[in-house]
Formats: C-alpha cells, sequence, structure tokens
RNA sequence: GCCGAUGUGGCGAAAUGGCAGACGCACCGGACUUAAAAUCCGUUGGGAUUCACCUCCCGUGCCGGUUCGAGUCCGGCCAUCGGCACCA
C-alpha cells in the first residue's frame, strides 16, 4: 500500500500565503481527494458476477431522490438528504457491506425544458450544462457515489426501457380474479382495450393554457398548476391514462409492511380515498331507466328526500322535462366554464336546478325530485348521490336553500331526535321500518342484506384515487411507442425502440391541446398508413424505475438483469425482510406523486414476474425544509437563498456536510445559520489542530504527538462511548447527537499533550463518514510517521467498543427527598441498594429535609438515584 | 371542516419515566498580542438571599390526572406549520 502513496494529495501542492486566513487548508486538500477518489473509482462496487464482486459481504442500497437538473443549480437543501445517506453509506462501507450508492438525473419534464424555452436554447443542450453543473457541485462536496452508474432519465439508452416498460402496462391487464396485472393474452372478454392498464380515454382532463399541457390531479394543487402555479380548466381532450385505480387497495394494503413514516403512509392512504358503503338503484318514475347511487350511509335510505346528480351526467338528457330543459342547460354551461379554482372558491354556497324528473325510493316508493349540482363530481362514484339533509352537512345546506324535505332517520346517542338534525355519526335508526333501533353499523349490515336480496343494490368499496393521465402535449419527454392507423393505436415491437424524438428547431408548445411533436411531420409519418402517437409522457415516467436501472445501469438487453436485481433488491429470501431499496431519503412532496407511481409500476413489474419484490422502498425518511436565515422558506424572491458553492469557498465541504447534520433532526425543518457553519468549521480546525500546528513561518507541521502516551481510564471512556454512540446514532440517523459526541471527544483530547495516536487514529475512523476530506488527510500525514494507518481511513472496518470501559468505577448519585434533589453522593458503580439506602440516610442535608417527619418509603434505583418519601 | 407534525434558555437543540438544557451559536470575563484577528481557558434559564464560591424558590405552550418521581405516560384545551378539502 506504501507505494501508493505517492498518488496521495497531501504531496502535492503548498498552501500559499492567501490561504492563510483558512482555520485550516480545505481548499488545497479537498479538491484533491475528491479527484484522488475519482480517479481511483474508490466508491465502485461491483456486481454479482464481475470481478471484485464479494459475495461473502451483505449488501446495502442507499438511494436518493435523484434531481432535476434545473437552472438554478443545487441549494442547501439538496445535501440536507444526500449528506445523510453518504454517511449512512460510508458507515455501512466500513461495516462490510457491498454499498449501492448511485447518483443520476431526473432530466426529463417541465423544469428542464421551461428553463430551455426561457433560455432559448435546445433542451438537450441545457440540460447537458445543468447535468454538468450538478454534477461539479456534487462532487465538490464529496459523495462517495459510484459514478459509473450514473443515468440520466432523458438518454434513449435509458428511455428505450421506459418505453419497454410502457409497452408492458399497454400489454397487460388487471384480472380482478386474481388480483394481479397479466399479459393481455389471458384476457378472454371481448375488447381487450378496454382492459389494458395503458388506455385511451377520452375525458374531462385538467387543461393548463400556460403550460400549454394536461396535468395528473396529482399535479394539481387548488385548481393551480404544481409548476408555475397556473389556473388549470377542466376540458374533454383524448389522452393516455393509466389504470392505477385497478391496484387501489393493494396500494394501501402493501404499506403495512414498510418501514415509513406513518404521515407519509397517512397521506397516501388519504390520497387513495377507500371508503366503505353501498350501491342503490332508484328506478326512475314513469320510465324504466335507474339511477344508481353511491352512499356510505346506506342505513339512512329512508331519510333519502331528494337526489342529486352530476350536471355532466348522461342520464339528465333523457329524463330532463322539457320546461326545465333552458335553465339546465344555462346551469351546465356555467359549471363547465368554471375552473377548479373557481369550483373550489365557491364551495360555499350551493347551487343547482330541478330536473323536473322523480324517482322512486326503493325502500319506501317514495317519490323523490331529481335536482343537479355542482357539488355532486361526475368521477366520485357513480357521479348521483342521494340525499339524506337530515344527516349530511352539504345536503342540509342545500335542502336548506331549495326548501326540500327534511327526514329524520338517525338519532344521536343521549339526545332527542329534533337535536338530531345534521347528525352525521353513528347512533340508533328510527322512522326506517324494519332498522328502527338498529345501531348504525348493524343498520348498514341490514339494509345492504336487504337491497342485496331484491336485486335492489349492493355493498361496495369506492376509491377516491382517479387513473392516473399519462400524456403530456410537450417536446421534452419520452415519445410513446404507439402508432395509430385507421383510428386504432397499437404497439410498435420493442425491436424498434428506443423510439427517439425528433430534433425540432422550434419544440415549444402550441398553445392549443395540439402537442409539439406534431410539428415533425417526417418523423409522425410511421407508415403510408400509420401516424405516430404524438404526446409524450410526464415527467414522472422515468422515475418510476430509475432505482431498478441503477443496479445494472449499462445493460443493453434488460432494463436491468434478473441478478443484480435480485442481488441489490434482496427479494426472494424466504423468510427475509420483503426486499426493495434498504433506505430512501427524500422531501415529502413526493409522497402523493412519485412515492404513488413509483409503487404503482413496481407492483406491475412483480405481477408480471421481472422483479423480484412487491414494493419497491423498504423504508423511507424525510429530511426536513431548510429555511432561509430569517426562518422563512428560502426562495429567490425572498433573497434569502445560500448556495452551497460560497460555504464551500468559505468553509469547506466538510464544513458544509457536518453543519447540514449537525443543524438539528433529519426529519425537522430548521433555519440556515451561518453562525452555526462557522462554529462546526471551528470544530474541524481543531481536530486538524489536534496534529497540526502552525509553526514560525506560518506552515503547518505536526505537533507534538505520542504513540506510547498510555489512555487515562476516562480518556478510554470516552474513546470508547463515542465509537458506540456515533455508531448508534448514525443507524438510528439521528446526526446531530453523533456531532455532539465527536466535539465532545475532541474537546477532551484537545487538552492532552502529547497526542495519544490511537486517539486521534479512532477518532479519524468515526469521523471520516461525516468529513471524509479531513480525515483522509490527517490519516495520510500520520502514516507518513506512525504505522497503523496504511491504506484509506474510509477502507478501515468500523471499530469495535468495549463496554467493560464504558463503566465508570465510581458514579455520582443524586439523593432526592420527596422528588427535589438535596444531596449527591459518590459510590462505587456496583453500590446496592441496601449500601445506597444507607449512605443516603447518612446525608446530612437529607437529614435537614427529612427532620421530624416520618420516612415512608425509599425508592433506591441502583446506579441512578435514591428518593426519600418523607410526610 | 378533516388528517398529521411541532411547541424546552437570547438562538439551533439534548435528555431508556430518574440530576432539564449535553453539544453548538451568541454574549460576557480572562490568558496570549504593541494592538486586533485567530487560538486557549472560564461564566451565562429566571428569581430571592448573601461579603460569598452557601442556600432556597420557580421553570419544558395551557389546565387536569397517573406515579415515590412526568419534557417524556393519560385526558382536555391553545398556538404554529404541513397535507386534504363539496369524495356522498
Amino acid at each position: 500500500m506504501l507505494f501508493a502513496r505517492r498518488d496521495f494529495p497531501m504531496f502535492s501542492p503548498f498552501m500559499s500565503s492567501s490561504d492563510r486566513r483558512k482555520p485550516y487548508p480545505f481548499d488545497v486538500f479537498e479538491p484533491q481527494w475528491q479527484a484522488y477518489w475519482a480517479r481511483n473509482a474508490t466508491f465502485r462496487v461491483a456486481n454479482p458476477g464481475e470481478p471484485g464482486f464479494d459475495a461473502a459481504r451483505p449488501k446495502y442500497y442507499v438511494l436518493d431522490m435523484f434531481p432535476y437538473p434545473s437552472g438554478a443549480g443545487l441549494h442547501v437543501g439538496h445535501p440536507e438528504g444526500y449528506t445523510a445517506t453518504d454517511i449512512i453509506g460510508r458507515f455501512k462501507r466500513m461495516n462490510g457491506y457491498n454499498v449501492l450508492h448511485p447518483m443520476g438525473w431526473d432530466s426529463f419534464g417541465l423544469p428542464a425544458e421551461q428553463y430551455a424555452i426561457k433560455t432559448g436554447q435546445h433542451p438537450a443542450i441545457t440540460t447537458a450544462q445543468n447535468v454538468a453543473r450538478f454534477k461539479t457541485q456534487l462532487q465538490k462536496i464529496g459523495f462517495g457515489y459510484d459514478w459509473s452508474r450514473e443515468i440520466a432519465t432523458s438518454k434513449p439508452a435509458y428511455y428505450k426501457w421506459t418505453q419497454w416498460i410502457f409497452l408492458k402496462l399497454y400489454n397487460a391487464w388487471f384480472n380482478p380474479a386474481t388480483q394481479k396485472a397479466e399479459p393481455i393474452s389471458t384476457y378472454t372478454g371481448p375488447d381487450p382495450d378496454r382492459v389494458r392498464l395503458a388506455y385511451v380515454s377520452e375525458a374531462p382532463v385538467n387543461w393548463c393554457p400556460e403550460l400549454g399541457t394536461v396535468l395528473a390531479n396529482e399535479e394539481v394543487i387548488d385548481g393551480k398548476s404544481e409548476v408555475g402555479g397556473f389556473p388549470v380548466e377542466r376540458r374533454p381532450m383524448r389522452q393516455w391514462m393509466l389504470r392505477i385505480t385497478a391496484f387501489a387497495q393493494r396500494l394501501i394494503d402493501e404499506l403495512e409492511g414498510l418501514d415509513w413514516p406513518q404521515s407519509i403512509k397517512l397521506l397516501q392512504q388519504n390520497w387513495i380515498g377507500r371508503s366503505e358503503g353501498a350501491e342503490v338503484h332508484f328506478s326512475l318514475e314513469g320510465s324504466d331507466r335507474k339511477i344508481t347511487v353511491f352512499t356510505t350511509r346506506p342505513d339512512t335510505l329512508f331519510g333519502a328526500t331528494y337526489m342529486v346528480l352530476a350536471p355532466e351526467h348522461h342520464l339528465v338528457d333523457e329524463i330532463a322535462a322539457e320546461d326545465q330543459w333552458p335553465a339546465i342547460r344555462d346551469y351546465r354551461a356555467k359549471t363547465a366554464r368554471k375552473s377548479d379554482l373557481e369550483r373550489t372558491e365557491l364551495a360555499k354556497e350551493k347551487s343547482g336546478v330541478f330536473t323536473g324528473a322523480y324517482a322512486l325510493n326503493p325502500v319506501n316508493g317514495e317519490k323523490v325530485p331529481i335536482w343537479i349540482a355542482d357539488y355532486v363530481l361526475l368521477g366520485y362514484g357513480t357521479g348521483a348521490i342521494m340525499a339524506v339533509p337530515a344527516h349530511d352537512e352539504r345536503d342540509l345546506e342545500f335542502a336548506r336553500k331549495f326548501e326540500l324535505p327534511i327526514k329524520l332517520v338517525v338519532q344521536a346517542p343521549s339526545k332527542t331526535l329534533e337535536e338530531s338534525r345534521g347528525f352525521c355519526d353513528n347512533g340508533t335508526a328510527v322512522n326506517s321500518g324494519f332498522l328502527d333501533g338498529l345501531p348504525t353499523p348493524e343498520a348498514k349490515a341490514r339494509i345492504g342484506a336487504w337491497l342485496e336480496e331484491r336485486g335492489l343494490g349492493k355493498r361496495t368499496v369506492n376509491f377516491k384515487l382517479r387513473d392516473w393521465l399519462f400524456s403530456r402535449q410537450r417536446y421534452w419527454g419520452e415519445p410513446f411507442p404507439i402508432v395509430w392507423e385507421n383510428g386504432q393505436h397499437r404497439a410498435i415491437s420493442e425491436s424498434e425502440l428506443p423510439l427517439t424524438s425528433p430534433e425540432l428547431a422550434d419544440f415549444k408548445p402550441t398553445g392549443t391541446p395540439e402537442p409539439p411533436l406534431s410539428k415533425a411531420t417526417e418523423w409522425v409519418r410511421y407508415s403510408a398508413t400509420a401516424t405516430r402517437e404524438l404526446n409524450t409522457m410526464p415527467q414522472w415516467a422515468g422515475s418510476c424505475w430509475y432505482y431498478l436501472r441503477y443496479c445494472d445501469p449499462a445493460n443493453a438487453d434488460r432494463f436491468v438483469s434478473e441478478e443484480a436485481e435480485r442481488y441489490w433488491m434482496g427479494g426472494g429470501k424466504p423468510g427475509s425482510k420483503p426486499g426493495g431499496v434498504d433506505l430512501y431519503v427524500g422531501g415529502t412532496e413526493h409522497a402523493v406523486l412519485h412515492l404513488l407511481y413509483a409503487r404503482f409500476w413496481h407492483k406491475v413489474l412483480f405481477d408480471l414476474g421481472y422483479v423480484s419484490t412487491p414494493e419497491p422502498f423498504q423504508r423511507l425518511v424525510n429530511q426536513g425544509l431548510i429555511m432561509g436565515e430569517d426562518g422563512q422558506k428560502m426562495s429567490k424572491s425572498r433573497g434569502n437563498v445560500v448556495n452551497p458553492d460560497d460555504v464551500i469557498t468559505d468553509y469547506g465541504a466538510d464544513a458544509l456536510r457536518l453543519y447540514e447534520m449537525f443543524m438539528g433532526p433529519l426529519e425537522q425543518s430548521k433555519p440556515w445559520s451561518m453562525t452555526g457553519v462557522e462554529g462546526v468549521s471551528r470544530f474541524l480546525a481543531r481536530v486538524w489542530r489536534l496534529v497540526m500546528q502552525e509553526n514560525q513561518a506560518s506552515e503547518w507541521e505536526m505537533g507534538p504527538l505520542s504513540a506510547e502516551a498510555a489512555l487515562d481510564k476516562a480518556q478510554q471512556r470516552v474513546i470508547h462511548a463515542t465509537i458506540k454512540k456515533v455508531g448508534e446514532d448514525i443507524e438510528a440517523l439521528s446526526f446531530n447527537t453523533a456531532i455532539a459526541q465527536m466535539m465532545v471527544y475532541v474537546n477532551t483530547f484537545t487538552a492532552v499533550s502529547p497526542r495519544p495516536v490511537a486517539a486521534l487514529r479512532t477518532l479519524l475512523i468515526v469521523l471520516n463518514p461525516f468529513a471524509p476530506h479531513l480525515t483522509e488527510e490527517l490519516w495520510a500525514r500520520l502514516g507518513a510517521k506512525f504505522g497503523g494507518f496504511e491504506g484509506l481511513v474510509a477502507d478501515q472496518p468500523w471499530p469495535e467498543y468495549d463496554p467493560a470501559l464504558l463503566v465508570e468505577d465510581e458514579v455520582e448519585i443524586p439523593i432526592q427527598v420527596n422528588g427535589k434533589v438535596r444531596d449527591r453522593i459518590v459510590v462505587a458503580k456496583d453500590a446496592d441498594k441496601a449500601a445506597l439506602e444507607a449512605a443516603a440516610l447518612a446525608s446530612p442535608k437529607v437529614r435537614e429535609f427529612t427532620g421530624g417527619k416520618t420516612i415512608r418509603k425509599i425508592v433506591v434505583v441502583p446506579g441512578k438515584l435514591v428518593n426519600i418519601v418523607a410526610a
């Protein structure tokens, strides 16, 4: 290993005098170590079957949410999660794991394209520039990524497989009998196009005129686009959809086994929005048509006094009375014109129009009027409701406004019937015929059975989740591997992949629903009779499976080899954990977007036998937001954005890393503080000066060190307590307390001269995952003079601690009287109860407080405290 | 409205039900220096009392409970932040 030393940075250029102001010469050695790691591919990890692969080691897959390479460059929020995973990755490496820790670029999609439009350059060029910039920035922080696995979703070699997965979706259906995705060939029904997981639908979609594209429900927030915050309106368009709703139940059920934050699980659960209830058929007066409604409260059927259809409901055309048509037409037009934003803003005031038609309540034959109102949504349930104004807030509001009858059918516990008006919880059925006297849950069961027996309805489950609108009218995205002929779509063959985007000088959105790809007249024509699909896939497509590609990024024959997938994703071992990425760190903003979409795709691939685990991400951790120094969210307009490059220039990469971790718990949001950065920078300088000192010529030279110095008990205790605590804290992702412990360590040995080399050695190892540059530099310098510093710190095994050295011979025990500390005594660490009790009672101060009182009880916790209860 | 998270010094924060405030920032004092910066050492939750380094009282958003003992557990509120929001 010695011959390799020549290669080490410490032997290259000297510091110039202008560097003397730096607390330690990080600006010299940090870039040198980064170059060293890159040159030697230090963090490269071999796949099974490759040279250098060590099958004896366990695997650990630690993943970051890869960034959009936007024009703005990195901000300090990125390195927070990235530093956490880097520490874990380096730590696991030192503990003998094969660590997969990759990085790549989510380089397709709106942000990249908008930046390109803004700067007037082709997105391929701006994306390449942005990627180069992001990569430089990340490398300046010294992350131990295996850069040989770098991927970019916008590269044909990558998106070939995104398109390939789309074809798998297109050629699959969800078999309700098996509750699994299966090849479309197992479908025996009449029209396969009606059950494909990727299908075309003509439906009202979220159209954003400003962005010139449609958006998924998940991308619309408060009626505005998630990107840019532009208004979104509904308009019917022909679009590609993915049948994520088929997996709704499994997406809920299979959350259970995941080690995810409870809040994210709930967010997904609520977004999927399962609700149990019943469908009830109402027959129409004077017609043989039926209206089917969905309700979660079939037990209130006797209280249904009117019905409401969504304004767009197709039955309206058939049932509306002649004289009501003008009003209905008018109301429908008004509803259609409203954007989602207006519709939610006006949510307070109920509106609607009577259709002139009546339905018959199946339970008692009563005539109930049928209205239309925009508070009933076409897309949920059946687009029709039975209104029970007595026990539903919205129905009550509506009934009051339009003076519709209100019939009380549920009595609230310990209230009169009249007081039960507007009561929406569980109570007792009244005025409900054969349901009278039943508590709500039993009434629900009874009426459900009753309806089913008579064919008047059935118990059913509904989800809020909608199918995923999967096409975008953009240039910078994956083209669909689909062609159209005679109004019919069909897949192109896998051998034609990747289907690359056409070269386009003008790639801007057309401003109409016509996608920009329509401008590529040559490309569009597939054959004499067939044309290509013009839409592109959304941003999320590439990020739905990138974690799989990292396992085998250069594979030209398969999206990931079976062997690599099984090894890194870790499934298939009976009795083991469910498998998947071992640790995934990222922000909460993807709770119902990327994280839901990726789970969906993964399940499809799992069902079809392409991956070995049902879930992609075993353990998920959300890092908190980093706020500006003013406590506000960082934003350009507020001028409180911190650029990591500046921090590195002034304090170094190690200080940036350390501060990001020392700020507070990873999951919490917290404000940035430059004086805080200075604090950790001072700490790192103290570590530097444990080894180095400045001579008269202001040059750094080795300080007084001793290889022989014996460590006293207190020093040994600090060393071993630190090994223990830092190791445990890293596992628990409590990086801030790990750093605090290392500060204690450094404070202890700052006071010691000459410095015991053994203590320095251990410190460099435990500090290495946090401050890799500084520790490698000092390690190399110590290695030039002392033994035991061979190779890289990063390659050292994590030290073991000796529990025997952790315990003190004597401990100070607080003595409480009635729960208040009155004295402290020093006793042997293993003093037993009797000895402690005697010592406590002997204390003069204790006597002072117990004098004249009766001692009722003495609580003794050996090694902890004594509490005397006196009265 | 519903769901979730969070409330501890001047600030970021620590505390298996067992000495509240580790560690860092800031502040103040001391050493070194012609001086400053840097560095090193030390004080710092609030209040009362004292010549004092002694001693006492109060203190983890608020109210109550469990316990020998509560920042931590239980019940009820309040505030801030985040998500969902006419989902029948």
